[in-house]
DNA sequence: CTAAAACTTAAAGTCAGCTTTAAGTCAAGC
DNA sequence: GCTTGACTTAAAGCTGACTTTAAGTTTTAG
């Protein structure tokens, strides 16, 4: 498999794969004159990568995790943490986002004669809304 | 007030409120010796700037429905449109993190011989966890 | 009067996760 | 054999909201 179909599989750009592959989350396949040829198996890995990105984790996180994981290694301790740490993250993210749609609904809904008024009715303090938050993809 | 004051009050840095002054979100206040003095109702606008940051709108939306607001302007039907559009941003993104919290919970309760067997028995398509979400601040 | 703290500017740097560019090499179909 | 498309590299660019840097000026406290 080259890289290209490789990449349409997986829904990514080619050189999403390459960047992968520098930033040590993929290991680098045979070449055939110059051109990286995949195993199947690398498939299930990309999708694991991209899979565990849009959970929210970092390529940074992904490799630790990852390091080490062939085929059928048990899932680690290591994996574990991080995810019982992303699990409250996401959690966290969950409380903010509910804090904010209440609060966009109040601002809608709300009759104050201003913007500056009605933020001011709604007493919101600098704050309020600071809360730690997970990275979310915009995509 | 000097710039150093303003931001202490608001929690920001001073060079955030010369960037928003930069951007058009802040008018230019008066000087004295080449210093910015601001009147006291310039917290409360830094305040409104911050507020909508934090509730996820980006400083161009911010720019847009702030644009003409003077004191006691009345909400526009701008702010209800865009405060609509990001209600429904905020909402998709509950949803998402809803079901990435069911997903990394399924994850760390399963008790699969390994991770990649793990997301193929949750039956994780590269789709599914593709949706739009709304910029949320990492502090 | 002096030293330190706070201010000024423009421009460059930061973060993450890629994408794009430039300038080439290789492979596949006709 | 030739064209076209897919591949190669390193390095630079993109996004957004700032922060940092560098080099200088002003204010304030003692």
């Amino acid at each position: 498999m080259k890289i290209g179909q490789l990449a349409r599989s997986a829904g990514l750009n080619a050189s999403a794969i390459r960047y992968y592959e520098k930033r040590g989350l993929l290991a680098a396949p045979q070449r055939t004159g110059g051109q990286r040829r995949y195993a199947s198996d690398a498939l299930s890995r990309v999708l694991l990568i991209r899979f565990a990105t849009d959970m929210g984790f970092t390529l940074s996180e992904i490799k630790l995790f990852l390091s080490g994981l062939r085929d059928n290694t048990p899932v680690g301790p290591r994996w574990k943490k991080l995810a019982t740490r992303k699990l409250i993250e996401v959690e966290q993210n969950i409380a903010r986002s509910l804090k904010l749609k209440s609060l966009l609904q109040g601002l809608l809904h709300c009759h104050c004669p201003s913007l500056q008024f009605c933020v001011n009715c709604l007493r919101l303090s600098p704050k309020l809304c600071r809360f730690d938050s997970i990275r979310l993809k915009r995509r």
